[in-house]
DNA sequence: CTGAAAGCGCTTACAG
DNA sequence: CTGAAAGCGCTTACAG
């Protein structure tokens, strides 16, 4: 004898069955005080028999409680397109959940300005929020911004890069090593058999230079692990404008007869530029982040792979996993690591962020 | 001076401003009949006016209505682990909208009997669904079925496979011919540089013998339109037994010697396995499907790539589709087309079928 | 064609 | 510590 009373019982029952009254019914079901140990156990227990589930739209109805979440990232310039994506999937899930009393407030830093950082952190601290969203790009400032957070217990989120050991609820994007890896082993399957590759380092932030060292670090290791004869140089370009790029890249290019070029960030499409002004064809091309320039180059044939991580995503995932968390009470993943995906120019048609 | 009433007006407010009560404005909110043209048009253009948006929360509260899906796609069984993904894509999303008031109820058919497809369609048909899902494997039997919901209205949608022109709500799944195109254009990147591929197609059932040619249409398009060196030779294997399948290998790399085999099904991994035991090292194999088999010969080495178009994802969307259809109003894009997806053995861990 | 009332399953003060 | 009542913004009969 089965009892099939899903979405049937309610508040209404349970207090029945425990002779009390639905507003104590309501105390033990929302954890709020003032019920005595034995009616709660016995409230407590009519429920765990009956496996009652709230209905949430009365729930959210009756309710006039609001949340409100704060997110921390770098501001879309086109130095820094990337961050497009992350902003439309946090302001995607703002806009489901909107119903549900939450309000998403977004804040934006310079990342070429930690002084920006900090201003953003300080005004979330005094404006109260229920749960923030932080792209923790500037290691030291992200600690004390968080460790503050810990003390007023609000829940954080991660997305974009990590800072082990700091999250305070999860962490969602990428597995930078493992995306290096997996780019090697692309590489490892182009022709010729034997080959030469140079990687390419491409970024002004000492700060940010950690995340492409990551994924450099993968890179290498694939081959290693794999006693590849495949030849590995590198270079390290510390400023972003073209000149300087073109530049190096003539100093560089003139000292051997590469292969394969992997740019270990967005700025693949600079190199791409500069694949095209000077006519080379004969260099594969691998690079990062589905961006509009990267996509032309793809298409035009100059850049042959790209490697990317939902970045849309990760913004969608980040305020749902505090929604989830603050409302749902679900249990959330730590890690919460994005597909790495292969781009071509066969299946960017498909792609969604 | 703005108004900022969103989320604040509701029936109330429209009904003291109409100077009607809240059971007319109700009316006219959900198209019922029974109100002069006269209240109707003042009561909209105050919902207009005010930008009204209904309360999602309270209507699902106060509302019985309740709608039934019907999905039928082919039963999981040890051939077609395949369906295993799309079925709990379907049963995720209801679990989703259950709370909504819709009831999902699955049927399956067998692959390999027209029959038990006619009867899962008579039964929904007999049902009396809102809305149904449909894999319309057998194209004749298919448009019979179809074509009975458009008399009555009742909106479906296609997953895994489309019959162009017969679809009534929207098709949901691979764009097969540009999976075959992006297929070759992997193995176009593959050493050496002048190859020989051979592709195998393995499929009993005559229906689905169709899906096979329009991947390896792609796949021979590629070559032709890049005027590539790489020499195509094919074979159709008509029973899925491995004795078979062992013999018509044998028979096959008996006469050349290649360098890739691209599978054009999940059944890539009897391949593997044909590799495996023939200790067969230097051909590239590629093949389709997030399948359990496949992921081990992937990470065995024997599979080299993987292509995968979310199959899980497909029910999901497919039962969303319905969802906001039927209960949202929203408008449904007709083609949707998963993304391609390329799996390989350092990325399969991160990957979300 | 229109209105008034009850009720959906919760939460929120308020009273004791 | 507990209860009774009002109300969230809709929909659903029912009455006229």
């Amino acid at each position: 004898m089965e009892k099939k009373n899903s979405g049937t019982v309610g508040v209404k029952e349970i207090a029945r069955l425990a002779n009390v009254s639905i507003g104590t019914v309501d105390r033990v079901l929302n954890n709020r005080v003032g019920v005595s140990d034995k009616t709660k156990a016995k409230i407590l227990k009519i429920i765990e028999e009956l496996n009652y589930q709230p209905n949430i739209f009365a729930r959210r109805l009756a309710s006039k409680k609001k949340l409100r979440f704060a997110t921390l990232i770098p501001k879309v310039s086109d130095e820094t397109k990337y961050w497009e994506a992350p902003l439309n999937g946090i302001l995607q899930a703002a806009a489901e959940i909107k119903d549900f009393g939450i309000e998403v407030i977004t804040f934006f830093f310079d990342q070429n300005d930690k002084g920006t950082f900090k201003e953003g952190a300080t005004k979330i601290k005094a404006g109260e929020f229920d749960g923030i969203l932080l792209a923790p790009m500037f290691e030291d400032e992200s600690i004390a911004f968080i460790e503050g957070c810990k003390e007023k217990k609000i829940p954080l989120v991660f997305i974009n890069s990590d800072i082990p050991g700091h999250n305070n609820l999860c962490y969602i994007g990428p597995n930078l090593y493992q995306s290096g890896y997996l780019s090697a082993h692309i590489v490892n399957y182009l022709s010729p058999a034997k080959k030469k590759t140079l990687i390419v380092n491409i970024s002004k932030e000492i700060d940010l230079h950690h995340h492409l060292l990551r994924k450099e670090e993968g890179f290498r290791n694939y081959f290693e692990q794999n006693g590849s004869t495949n030849e590995l140089t590198k270079i390290d370009i510390q400023q972003t404008g073209y000149a300087h790029i073109q530049q190096k890249l003539n100093e560089q290019l003139a000292k051997d007869k590469y292969d394969v070029v992997f740019v270990t960030n967005s700025r693949v499409s600079t190199v791409a530029k500069y694949f095209e002004e000077n006519n080379i064809k004969d260099i594969k091309l691998i690079g990062y982040d589905f961006l509009e320039d990267n996509i032309n180059y793809l298409k035009n044939k100059t850049i042959d792979f790209l490697v990317c991580q939902k970045p849309q995503e990760q913004g969608y995932k980040g305020i749902m996993s505090l929604y989830d968390h603050l409302v749902l009470n679900t249990s959330i993943e730590k890690e919460q690591f994005m597909p790495i995906d292969i781009i071509t120019r066969e299946n960017y048609q498909y792609y969604s962020n």
